[in-house]
DNA sequence: TGTACATCAGTGAACGCGCGTTCACTGATGTAC
DNA sequence: TGTACATCAGTGAACGCGCGTTCACTGATGTAC
Protein backbone atom coordinates (compact mmCIF):
# COMPACT_ATOMS: atom_id res chain seq x y z
CA UNK A 1 0.00 0.00 0.00
CA UNK A 2 1.32 3.97 -0.76
CA UNK A 3 0.20 5.49 2.45
CA UNK A 4 -0.28 3.76 5.38
CA UNK A 5 -3.01 1.47 6.34
CA UNK A 6 -5.52 4.15 7.60
CA UNK A 7 -4.60 6.92 5.73
CA UNK A 8 -7.72 6.99 3.60
CA UNK A 9 -10.24 5.86 6.57
CA UNK A 10 -8.80 9.40 8.11
CA UNK A 11 -9.29 11.65 5.23
CA UNK A 12 -12.86 9.61 4.84
CA UNK A 13 -13.59 10.73 8.53
CA UNK A 14 -12.26 14.21 7.71
CA UNK A 15 -14.79 14.77 5.25
CA UNK A 16 -17.30 13.16 7.05
CA UNK A 17 -16.45 15.74 10.37
CA UNK A 18 -16.50 18.86 7.96
CA UNK A 19 -19.74 17.63 6.40
CA UNK A 20 -21.14 17.62 9.66
CA UNK A 21 -20.31 21.00 10.26
CA UNK A 22 -21.07 22.51 7.07
CA UNK A 23 -24.00 20.84 6.71
CA UNK A 24 -25.36 22.64 10.53
CA UNK A 25 -24.16 26.16 9.42
CA UNK A 26 -26.07 25.91 6.13
CA UNK A 27 -28.29 23.49 5.77
CA UNK A 28 -28.45 20.25 3.79
CA UNK A 29 -29.06 21.78 0.46
CA UNK A 30 -26.54 24.70 1.52
CA UNK A 31 -23.28 22.54 0.60
CA UNK A 32 -21.47 21.66 -2.57
CA UNK A 33 -19.04 18.85 -2.74
CA UNK A 34 -16.61 20.99 -4.14
CA UNK A 35 -16.88 23.56 -1.83
CA UNK A 36 -17.27 20.70 1.42
CA UNK A 37 -13.92 19.47 -0.38
CA UNK A 38 -12.10 22.32 -0.33
CA UNK A 39 -12.94 23.26 2.87
CA UNK A 40 -11.45 19.65 4.01
CA UNK A 41 -8.09 20.57 2.12
CA UNK A 42 -8.73 18.26 -0.90
CA UNK A 43 -10.44 18.62 -4.77
CA UNK A 44 -14.07 17.46 -5.51
CA UNK A 45 -12.59 15.19 -8.38
CA UNK A 46 -11.55 12.73 -5.60
CA UNK A 47 -14.68 12.51 -3.51
CA UNK A 48 -15.45 9.63 -5.12
CA UNK A 49 -13.10 7.49 -3.77
CA UNK A 50 -15.04 7.90 -0.50
CA UNK A 51 -18.33 8.10 -0.94
CA UNK A 52 -20.92 6.28 -3.69
CA UNK A 53 -22.38 9.56 -4.07
CA UNK A 54 -23.72 13.08 -2.49
CA UNK A 55 -26.44 11.36 -0.66
CA UNK A 56 -24.24 8.63 0.89
CA UNK A 57 -22.00 11.42 2.39
CA UNK A 58 -24.95 13.25 3.67
CA UNK A 59 -26.14 10.39 5.37
CA UNK A 60 -23.00 9.51 6.88
CA UNK A 61 -22.30 13.38 8.02
CA UNK A 62 -26.53 14.17 9.44
CA UNK A 63 -25.58 10.73 11.64
CA UNK A 64 -21.90 11.96 12.40
CA UNK A 65 -23.84 15.57 13.44
CA UNK A 66 -26.48 13.76 15.84
CA UNK A 67 -23.68 11.81 17.13
CA UNK A 68 -21.68 14.98 18.39
CA UNK A 69 -24.79 16.00 19.56
CA UNK A 70 -25.38 13.24 22.10
CA UNK A 71 -21.90 13.30 22.83
CA UNK A 72 -21.23 16.54 23.96
CA UNK A 73 -24.60 16.34 26.32
CA UNK A 74 -23.15 12.57 27.23
CA UNK A 75 -20.32 13.69 28.42
CA UNK A 76 -21.44 16.78 30.22
CA UNK A 77 -23.94 14.57 31.81
CA UNK A 78 -21.09 12.05 33.23
CA UNK A 79 -18.89 15.26 34.66
CA UNK A 80 -22.17 16.19 36.90
CA UNK A 81 -23.99 14.90 40.15
CA UNK A 82 -26.94 12.86 38.93
CA UNK A 83 -29.03 15.98 40.64
CA UNK A 84 -27.79 18.51 38.55
CA UNK A 85 -27.73 16.87 35.20
CA UNK A 86 -30.76 17.75 33.85
CA UNK A 87 -29.99 21.67 34.70
CA UNK A 88 -26.48 21.09 33.58
CA UNK A 89 -27.93 19.92 29.84
CA UNK A 90 -30.00 22.89 29.50
CA UNK A 91 -27.51 25.26 31.12
CA UNK A 92 -25.38 24.22 28.05
CA UNK A 93 -28.09 23.88 24.94
CA UNK A 94 -30.23 27.10 26.11
CA UNK A 95 -27.54 29.57 26.04
CA UNK A 96 -25.78 32.05 23.32
CA UNK A 97 -22.52 30.31 22.33
CA UNK A 98 -24.79 27.36 21.88
CA UNK A 99 -27.33 29.67 19.90
CA UNK A 100 -24.52 31.53 17.59
CA UNK A 101 -22.47 28.32 16.97
CA UNK A 102 -25.16 25.95 14.89
CA UNK A 103 -22.64 24.47 13.22
CA UNK A 104 -20.86 22.65 16.43
CA UNK A 105 -24.34 22.45 18.47
CA UNK A 106 -27.33 20.40 18.29
CA UNK A 107 -28.44 19.08 15.05
CA UNK A 108 -32.25 18.60 15.29
CA UNK A 109 -32.59 22.01 16.12
CA UNK A 110 -30.27 22.85 12.92
CA UNK A 111 -31.78 20.03 10.55
CA UNK A 112 -34.94 18.99 11.93
CA UNK A 113 -37.16 20.56 9.75
CA UNK A 114 -35.06 19.19 6.93
CA UNK A 115 -34.61 15.85 8.09
CA UNK A 116 -38.38 15.69 8.35
CA UNK A 117 -38.37 15.72 4.46
CA UNK A 118 -35.59 12.88 4.56
CA UNK A 119 -36.63 8.98 3.49
CA UNK A 120 -37.60 7.01 6.21
CA UNK A 121 -34.05 5.19 6.50
CA UNK A 122 -32.35 8.31 7.21
CA UNK A 123 -35.51 9.48 9.84
CA UNK A 124 -34.52 6.02 11.22
CA UNK A 125 -31.01 6.11 11.94
CA UNK A 126 -32.09 10.16 13.13
CA UNK A 127 -34.68 8.46 15.73
CA UNK A 128 -32.25 5.94 17.42
CA UNK A 129 -30.11 9.22 18.51
CA UNK A 130 -33.74 10.97 19.36
CA UNK A 131 -33.76 7.92 21.68
CA UNK A 132 -30.66 8.54 23.17
CA UNK A 133 -30.84 11.83 24.11
CA UNK A 134 -33.97 11.00 25.71
CA UNK A 135 -32.21 8.58 28.04
CA UNK A 136 -29.69 11.87 29.02
CA UNK A 137 -32.77 13.53 30.28
CA UNK A 138 -34.37 11.25 32.63
CA UNK A 139 -34.55 11.98 35.79
CA UNK A 140 -32.42 9.84 37.44
CA UNK A 141 -34.75 8.55 40.54
CA UNK A 142 -37.41 7.32 38.62
CA UNK A 143 -37.19 7.22 35.01
CA UNK A 144 -39.77 9.42 33.15
CA UNK A 145 -39.93 9.12 29.89
CA UNK A 146 -42.78 11.56 29.46
CA UNK A 147 -41.18 13.79 30.78
CA UNK A 148 -37.89 13.86 29.03
CA UNK A 149 -39.71 13.86 25.93
CA UNK A 150 -41.26 17.21 26.99
CA UNK A 151 -37.77 18.65 27.95
CA UNK A 152 -36.16 17.67 24.79
CA UNK A 153 -39.23 19.21 23.08
CA UNK A 154 -38.77 22.27 24.61
CA UNK A 155 -35.06 22.49 24.28
CA UNK A 156 -35.12 22.41 20.57
CA UNK A 157 -38.20 24.27 20.02
CA UNK A 158 -36.46 27.48 22.20
CA UNK A 159 -32.58 27.20 20.21
CA UNK A 160 -34.79 26.87 16.99
CA UNK A 161 -36.50 30.44 17.98
CA UNK A 162 -34.11 31.73 19.38
CA UNK A 163 -32.02 31.52 16.17
CA UNK A 164 -35.08 32.23 13.90
CA UNK A 165 -35.45 35.64 16.03
CA UNK A 166 -33.86 38.94 14.57
CA UNK A 167 -33.60 40.80 18.41
CA UNK A 168 -31.17 39.63 20.27
CA UNK A 169 -33.39 40.49 23.22
CA UNK A 170 -36.07 38.42 22.26
CA UNK A 171 -33.94 36.09 21.50
CA UNK A 172 -32.31 35.48 25.07
CA UNK A 173 -35.69 36.13 26.40
CA UNK A 174 -36.88 33.16 24.71
CA UNK A 175 -33.68 31.14 25.69
CA UNK A 176 -34.10 31.98 29.43
CA UNK A 177 -37.89 31.37 29.09
CA UNK A 178 -37.01 27.83 27.93
CA UNK A 179 -34.48 27.52 31.10
CA UNK A 180 -36.73 28.63 33.60
CA UNK A 181 -39.07 25.53 32.29
CA UNK A 182 -36.67 23.04 32.77
CA UNK B 1 -56.53 47.58 -19.12
CA UNK B 2 -57.14 43.86 -21.08
CA UNK B 3 -58.24 41.70 -18.26
CA UNK B 4 -60.24 42.28 -15.06
CA UNK B 5 -58.62 44.75 -12.69
CA UNK B 6 -57.92 42.61 -10.65
CA UNK B 7 -56.68 39.95 -12.59
CA UNK B 8 -52.81 40.38 -12.05
CA UNK B 9 -53.34 40.94 -8.44
CA UNK B 10 -55.29 37.60 -8.14
CA UNK B 11 -53.18 35.90 -10.15
CA UNK B 12 -49.91 37.07 -7.84
CA UNK B 13 -52.05 35.95 -4.70
CA UNK B 14 -52.34 32.36 -6.28
CA UNK B 15 -48.52 32.45 -7.01
CA UNK B 16 -47.79 33.17 -3.58
CA UNK B 17 -50.26 31.27 -2.01
CA UNK B 18 -49.05 27.90 -3.91
CA UNK B 19 -45.43 28.70 -2.92
CA UNK B 20 -46.31 28.91 0.67
CA UNK B 21 -47.81 25.55 0.47
CA UNK B 22 -44.90 24.06 -1.36
CA UNK B 23 -42.07 26.22 0.64
CA UNK B 24 -43.85 23.89 3.60
CA UNK B 25 -43.68 20.81 1.84
CA UNK B 26 -40.38 20.69 -0.10
CA UNK B 27 -38.74 23.43 2.42
CA UNK B 28 -36.97 26.93 0.40
CA UNK B 29 -34.22 25.26 -1.81
CA UNK B 30 -37.01 22.42 -2.94
CA UNK B 31 -38.83 24.56 -4.71
CA UNK B 32 -38.02 25.64 -8.54
CA UNK B 33 -39.64 28.66 -10.10
CA UNK B 34 -41.02 26.65 -13.28
CA UNK B 35 -42.37 23.87 -11.11
CA UNK B 36 -44.17 26.44 -8.44
CA UNK B 37 -45.76 28.20 -12.00
CA UNK B 38 -47.16 24.77 -13.16
CA UNK B 39 -48.59 24.54 -9.61
CA UNK B 40 -50.28 27.34 -10.00
CA UNK B 41 -51.42 26.71 -13.75
CA UNK B 42 -49.19 29.21 -15.15
CA UNK B 43 -45.80 28.42 -17.65
CA UNK B 44 -42.42 29.39 -15.82
CA UNK B 45 -41.63 32.49 -18.15
CA UNK B 46 -45.05 34.79 -16.67
CA UNK B 47 -43.25 34.48 -13.51
CA UNK B 48 -41.07 37.55 -13.67
CA UNK B 49 -43.99 39.32 -14.66
CA UNK B 50 -44.94 39.26 -11.10
CA UNK B 51 -41.99 39.26 -9.18
CA UNK B 52 -38.56 40.83 -9.38
CA UNK B 53 -36.83 37.68 -8.20
CA UNK B 54 -37.04 34.44 -6.70
CA UNK B 55 -36.08 35.70 -3.89
CA UNK B 56 -38.79 38.32 -3.38
CA UNK B 57 -41.22 35.88 -3.95
CA UNK B 58 -39.31 33.67 -0.46
CA UNK B 59 -39.97 36.61 0.90
CA UNK B 60 -43.55 37.06 0.23
CA UNK B 61 -44.60 33.20 0.68
CA UNK B 62 -42.55 32.87 3.95
CA UNK B 63 -44.82 35.96 4.85
CA UNK B 64 -48.09 34.38 3.92
CA UNK B 65 -47.14 31.03 5.15
CA UNK B 66 -46.67 32.46 8.13
CA UNK B 67 -49.63 34.67 8.61
CA UNK B 68 -51.48 31.15 7.27
CA UNK B 69 -50.18 29.64 10.82
CA UNK B 70 -51.21 32.77 13.27
CA UNK B 71 -54.45 33.23 11.45
CA UNK B 72 -55.85 29.61 11.65
CA UNK B 73 -54.65 29.72 15.39
CA UNK B 74 -56.03 32.80 16.21
CA UNK B 75 -59.61 32.09 14.58
CA UNK B 76 -59.56 28.62 16.67
CA UNK B 77 -58.83 30.98 20.04
CA UNK B 78 -61.88 33.19 18.79
CA UNK B 79 -64.50 30.62 18.99
CA UNK B 80 -63.11 29.14 22.06
CA UNK B 81 -64.22 30.35 25.59
CA UNK B 82 -61.01 32.27 26.77
CA UNK B 83 -60.19 29.77 29.72
CA UNK B 84 -59.70 26.83 27.39
CA UNK B 85 -58.40 28.62 24.73
CA UNK B 86 -54.49 27.14 25.16
CA UNK B 87 -56.00 23.82 25.53
CA UNK B 88 -57.84 24.05 22.01
CA UNK B 89 -54.70 25.37 20.57
CA UNK B 90 -52.36 22.91 21.60
CA UNK B 91 -54.84 20.39 21.01
CA UNK B 92 -55.08 21.55 16.91
CA UNK B 93 -51.50 21.76 17.56
CA UNK B 94 -49.83 18.95 18.75
CA UNK B 95 -51.64 16.66 16.81
CA UNK B 96 -51.35 14.04 13.67
CA UNK B 97 -53.76 15.18 11.29
CA UNK B 98 -50.97 18.74 11.68
CA UNK B 99 -48.13 16.26 11.60
CA UNK B 100 -49.04 14.85 8.31
CA UNK B 101 -49.48 17.95 6.86
CA UNK B 102 -46.93 20.32 7.21
CA UNK B 103 -47.78 22.04 3.65
CA UNK B 104 -51.39 23.47 5.72
CA UNK B 105 -49.64 24.02 8.97
CA UNK B 106 -47.06 25.65 11.04
CA UNK B 107 -44.65 27.57 9.05
CA UNK B 108 -41.86 27.98 12.13
CA UNK B 109 -42.02 24.21 12.90
CA UNK B 110 -41.85 23.46 8.72
CA UNK B 111 -39.19 26.35 8.10
CA UNK B 112 -37.47 27.39 11.82
CA UNK B 113 -34.29 25.84 10.55
CA UNK B 114 -33.91 27.06 7.43
CA UNK B 115 -35.06 30.84 8.46
CA UNK B 116 -32.79 31.15 10.93
CA UNK B 117 -30.32 31.23 8.15
CA UNK B 118 -31.58 34.28 6.03
CA UNK B 119 -30.38 37.49 6.40
CA UNK B 120 -32.12 39.74 9.12
CA UNK B 121 -34.42 41.79 7.20
CA UNK B 122 -36.49 38.49 6.36
CA UNK B 123 -35.35 37.36 10.13
CA UNK B 124 -37.52 40.26 11.34
CA UNK B 125 -40.63 39.50 9.15
CA UNK B 126 -40.88 36.24 10.91
CA UNK B 127 -40.01 37.75 14.15
CA UNK B 128 -43.19 39.64 14.15
CA UNK B 129 -45.20 36.89 13.46
CA UNK B 130 -43.56 34.93 16.19
CA UNK B 131 -45.03 38.03 18.50
CA UNK B 132 -48.27 37.54 17.08
CA UNK B 133 -48.40 34.37 18.13
CA UNK B 134 -47.24 34.78 21.80
CA UNK B 135 -49.72 37.09 22.28
CA UNK B 136 -52.17 33.98 22.01
CA UNK B 137 -50.86 31.66 24.29
CA UNK B 138 -50.72 34.66 27.36
CA UNK B 139 -53.17 33.20 30.05
CA UNK B 140 -56.03 35.29 29.67
CA UNK B 141 -55.96 36.10 33.50
CA UNK B 142 -52.42 37.24 33.59
CA UNK B 143 -50.53 38.02 30.98
CA UNK B 144 -47.80 35.99 31.29
CA UNK B 145 -45.17 36.39 28.49
CA UNK B 146 -42.54 33.94 30.10
CA UNK B 147 -45.18 31.13 29.84
CA UNK B 148 -46.22 31.62 26.54
CA UNK B 149 -42.90 31.29 25.32
CA UNK B 150 -42.72 28.08 27.18
CA UNK B 151 -45.57 26.72 25.30
CA UNK B 152 -44.47 28.08 22.22
CA UNK B 153 -41.25 26.20 22.49
CA UNK B 154 -42.69 23.10 23.60
CA UNK B 155 -44.98 22.49 20.87
CA UNK B 156 -42.54 23.93 18.02
CA UNK B 157 -40.64 21.80 19.42
CA UNK B 158 -42.62 18.79 19.74
CA UNK B 159 -44.03 18.77 16.25
CA UNK B 160 -40.53 19.16 14.81
CA UNK B 161 -39.27 15.76 16.29
CA UNK B 162 -42.92 14.26 15.74
CA UNK B 163 -41.99 14.66 11.65
CA UNK B 164 -38.24 13.86 11.69
CA UNK B 165 -38.80 10.82 13.63
CA UNK B 166 -39.57 7.31 11.47
CA UNK B 167 -41.86 5.39 14.04
CA UNK B 168 -45.57 6.19 14.14
CA UNK B 169 -45.64 5.11 17.84
CA UNK B 170 -42.79 7.45 19.02
CA UNK B 171 -43.88 9.89 17.15
CA UNK B 172 -47.70 9.96 18.28
CA UNK B 173 -45.84 9.52 21.74
CA UNK B 174 -44.55 12.95 20.81
CA UNK B 175 -47.30 14.52 20.50
CA UNK B 176 -48.91 13.43 23.59
CA UNK B 177 -46.30 14.17 26.10
CA UNK B 178 -46.22 17.81 24.64
CA UNK B 179 -50.01 17.98 24.93
CA UNK B 180 -49.95 16.40 28.58
CA UNK B 181 -47.13 19.29 28.80
CA UNK B 182 -49.44 22.01 27.98
C1' DT C 1 21.42 -0.37 0.97
C1' DG C 2 19.91 1.19 -3.49
C1' DT C 3 17.01 1.01 -7.59
C1' DA C 4 12.84 -0.13 -10.44
C1' DC C 5 8.27 -0.93 -10.17
C1' DA C 6 3.32 -1.04 -8.63
C1' DT C 7 -0.25 1.08 -6.14
C1' DC C 8 -3.88 4.21 -5.52
C1' DA C 9 -5.33 8.77 -2.96
C1' DG C 10 -5.86 12.76 -4.91
C1' DT C 11 -6.00 16.17 -9.24
C1' DG C 12 -8.39 18.96 -12.53
C1' DA C 13 -10.63 19.23 -17.08
C1' DA C 14 -14.84 17.92 -19.00
C1' DC C 15 -19.74 16.17 -19.16
C1' DG C 16 -24.80 16.70 -19.00
C1' DC C 17 -28.50 18.60 -16.52
C1' DG C 18 -31.58 21.61 -14.09
C1' DC C 19 -31.83 25.96 -12.38
C1' DG C 20 -32.98 31.18 -12.41
C1' DT C 21 -33.54 34.52 -15.69
C1' DT C 22 -34.42 36.91 -20.32
C1' DC C 23 -36.96 38.05 -24.31
C1' DA C 24 -39.52 38.15 -28.66
C1' DC C 25 -43.90 36.81 -29.29
C1' DT C 26 -49.17 35.62 -28.79
C1' DG C 27 -53.83 36.26 -28.31
C1' DA C 28 -57.79 37.42 -25.32
C1' DT C 29 -60.01 41.33 -23.97
C1' DG C 30 -61.02 46.45 -23.01
C1' DT C 31 -61.32 50.94 -25.45
C1' DA C 32 -62.02 54.37 -29.30
C1' DC C 33 -64.46 55.60 -33.18
C1' DT D 1 -73.85 48.21 -32.79
C1' DG D 2 -69.73 46.92 -35.25
C1' DT D 3 -64.84 47.23 -36.40
C1' DA D 4 -59.88 48.43 -35.77
C1' DC D 5 -56.61 49.10 -32.54
C1' DA D 6 -53.85 49.01 -28.15
C1' DT D 7 -52.74 46.64 -24.06
C1' DC D 8 -50.31 43.42 -21.40
C1' DA D 9 -50.76 38.69 -18.76
C1' DG D 10 -49.02 34.78 -20.08
C1' DT D 11 -46.06 31.58 -23.46
C1' DG D 12 -42.07 28.92 -24.57
C1' DA D 13 -37.43 28.83 -26.60
C1' DA D 14 -33.03 30.16 -25.30
C1' DC D 15 -29.17 31.84 -22.21
C1' DG D 16 -25.38 31.22 -18.86
C1' DC D 17 -24.11 29.15 -14.66
C1' DG D 18 -23.25 25.98 -10.95
C1' DC D 19 -24.09 21.56 -9.68
C1' DG D 20 -23.10 16.33 -9.18
C1' DT D 21 -20.50 13.12 -11.49
C1' DT D 22 -16.83 10.94 -14.57
C1' DC D 23 -12.31 9.93 -16.05
C1' DA D 24 -7.56 10.01 -17.74
C1' DC D 25 -3.83 11.31 -15.36
C1' DT D 26 -0.15 12.39 -11.51
C1' DG D 27 3.10 11.65 -8.17
C1' DA D 28 4.22 10.28 -3.39
C1' DT D 29 5.17 6.27 -1.11
C1' DG D 30 5.38 1.12 0.04
C1' DT D 31 7.30 -3.25 -1.81
C1' DA D 32 10.40 -6.47 -4.45
C1' DC D 33 14.77 -7.55 -5.84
Amino acid sequence: MRYSDDHKAATHTRIVRTAANELRAHGIDGIGVAALMSKAGLTHGGFYAHFESKDALLAEAIDAACEDTFTRLQKLGESTPAAERVDAIADAYLNTAHRDRPDRGCAIAALGGEIARLPPKLRGQFEQRIEALLSLLDDDTDTNRELAIQRLSTMVGALLLARAVRSKTFSNEILEAARAAI
